[in-house]
RNA sequence: GGGCCUGUAGCUCAGUCAGGUAGAGCAUCCGGCUUUUAACCGGACGGUCGCGGGUUCGAACCCCGUCAGGCCCGCCA
């Protein structure tokens, strides 16, 4: 069973109805580990549903929460936002700098600058959930009754904090974070409770009293995870492992949250994903993958599957390289397994039954709509990247895939040459990939040659000079060179490879070759010859 | 100090919850396709399941211990 199927079974144990929640502080640039965080909710919430259950999914902006610190993208101006909450301080412009005049006419804040290109890519990833923003939801009383609950019982909350997280919390602490006279969380020293005012001081000396029906302040993170649990009724939700670990805040979370009066939702604790060989992803240190910028190069179906064929709790290593590659190339051998076939196979052990039921699984919940078909191009990402790189125009990828005029590709495959072609031009094609002519060839690539390889060589050469320098012709002189003196072509396309590209093996030569300037070929074999004399 | 996760073929991982002959893909190698789409088809190679105990007729799986890596107990997806 997929695991979100088994997630959803035991919400099925539990009743009819949930409240599937995510949440993300937009505090910075999106990255792909965010989307893991959506994509989980949503693939639960998608095996929900099959499971006719009722379901309600939803994405929680945590908007209310304060701004740090000053990051490395944001310009010195934002240290008179610190403590400031990123749903109403104004968002950065192309220098970093606050754009007060955007703010103050668009209304466009901190947290909706980074949220919305986040949101975009979700579409197209076929993420739809109902946004619930923090702020907004404290200024409009949403969360008045568990605000007073965690004030009115500050005692059992700080007992709950300090013996699950065993860790002491400060003389003055209180369940509620006012804002300053400056619109500050930090700071602040709470001085005395009366509902519905939380009186303080800040550090500015000033003495003042928050109201906490209106929203002049937030909970406490640890507080405030729960309270969302209970007035918006959440059963179930998927979190970091951050907040998974014994006395983190899940933990203290559960227990604060019956303090509230309901029951925690059903927990999934899922593993980070870090960017191969440069550790964890994250927004402040600039080490990201944006998922638009994902999205730009593959499919919204093959990042799914990223997320859809790991467990949870298993590290995800991304990177937009070679990994991109084989993730691509596994989501097209899926989609041409027949599996109807395969689970009807006698002496099916139950180990490899799991492995197709997983896989069906991991399929159904890369498509970008559950109810999409899914058709299989029958093209691998190696080879569109092969001809988007040797092909001069798409009619000819087309015509090469065996599409004409009259019968045309699918839009499906259009796009995608259309992404492989901004990967090709991109950082992140790997050289692995990258089809390049050697001009200056090494002794090291000619080891395996022997009189046999020499000798065709020099007849590839004069075959060469002598060809009409046009595809078919060039096509003809290759396993010429062989057979003249009554050898496989396979050795002439060997010794081919082997000089002009340095590999044994590769793409159609001749389209290439035709491409290039015959001289330049001719050169690069006399040198070839001459590497291999010395 | 306390806790969580991970460790299975060269690589990426499935299989661990419900113990029953150790699995896939990639990579490599060989063969086929009488001149190659890095294609496609067939085959081979490849593992003391981190290590040591225990339970069991039987353990990758359950229990105890141990080692290694990652993480949490301020904030972070």
């Amino acid at each position: 069973m997929h695991w979100a199927d088994v997630t959803a079974q035991a919400l099925a144990h539990k009743g009819n109805k949930h409240i599937i929640s995510t949440g993300i502080t937009p505090s910075g640039e999106f990255h792909i580990g965010h989307l893991r965080e959506i994509l989980t909710g949503d693939m639960i919430s998608r095996a929900a549903k099959n499971a006719g259950l009722d379901v309600d999914f939803i994405f929680i902006v945590d908007d209310a929460d304060p701004l740090r610190k000053v990051y490395p993208f944001l310009h010195d101006d934002y240290s008179q936002f610190i403590g400031h909450q990123i749903g109403s301080i104004p968002a950065p412009d192309e220098n970093g700098k606050p754009d007060f005049e955007k703010f103050s006419k668009d209304g466009l804040s901190y947290a909706d600058y980074f949220l919305s290109p986040f949101l975009e890519a979700l579409r197209t990833i076929g993420v739809v959930p109902r946004i619930i923003k923090n702020l907004h939801s404290y200024r409009s009383g949403a969360f008045n009754e568990v605000s007073k609950i965690a004030c009115d019982k500050a005692d059992d909350i700080r007992e709950i904090i300090e013996r699950v997280s065993t860790r002491e919390l400060a003389g003055d602490w209180f369940p509620w974070s006012p804002l300053d006279s400056k619109g500050s969380l930090e700071g602040v020293v709470v001085t005395g409770y009366d509902y519905p005012l939380v009186h303080w001081k800040d550090s500015h000396g000033v003495e003042g009293s928050s109201d906490i029906t209106k929203g002049e302040g937030k909970l406490p993170w640890r507080i405030d995870w729960p309270a969302k649990w209970s007035w918006i009724g959440v059963t179930c939700e998927a979190f970091g492992k951050d907040h998974g670990a014994a006395g983190g805040s899940y933990a203290t979370g559960r227990e604060i949250c019956q303090l509230f009066g309901h029951q925690p939702p059903q927990p999934l604790t899922y593993e980070w994903i870090s960017l191969k060989g440069q550790g964890a992803m994250s927004s402040s240190t600039g080490n990201t993958i944006g998922p638009i910028e994902a999205l730009e190069l593959v499919p919204p179906e093959i990042l799914r599957l990223l997320i859809a064929q790991s467990k949870p709790n298993k590290a995800i290593e991304f990177d937009t390289g070679m990994s991109l590659v084989n993730l691509a190339d596994e989501y097209e051998r899926l989609l041409s397994r027949n599996f109807d076939q395969e689970l009807t196979e006698q002496d099916l052990s139950r180990r490899k039954k799991v492995q197709i039921e997983d896989a069906i699984g991991a399929l159904k919940m890369s498509k970008v709509s559950p109810e999409s078909t899914l058709e299989s191009s029958n093209v691998t990402f190696r080879h569109l990247c092969l001809l988007a790189q040797t092909k001069t125009s798409d009619e000819m990828v087309w015509s090469s895939l065996g599409y004409s005029s009259t019968d045309k590709p699918p839009t499906s495959l259009v796009d995608r040459l259309n992404k492989m072609k901004l990967w090709i031009k991109s950082k992140h094609l790997p050289e692995e990939m990258r089809i390049s002519i050697i001009d200056n060839p090494e002794l090291e690539m000619f080891k395996e040659f022997g009189d046999e390889e020499i000798k065709v060589l020099k007849l590839l050469k004069e075959e060469l000079e002598r060809c009409e320098w046009n595809s078919e012709d060039i096509g003809n002189a290759i396993p010429n060179s062989a057979k003249t003196i009554e050898l496989s072509p396979r050795i002439a396309y060997f010794v081919a490879y082997k000089s002009l590209m340095g590999r044994s093996r590769g793409p159609r030569l001749a389209p290439i070759l035709a491409e290039i300037e015959r001289e330049r070929i001719i050169k690069i074999i006399e040198k070839c010859l001459i590497v291999i004399n010395s």
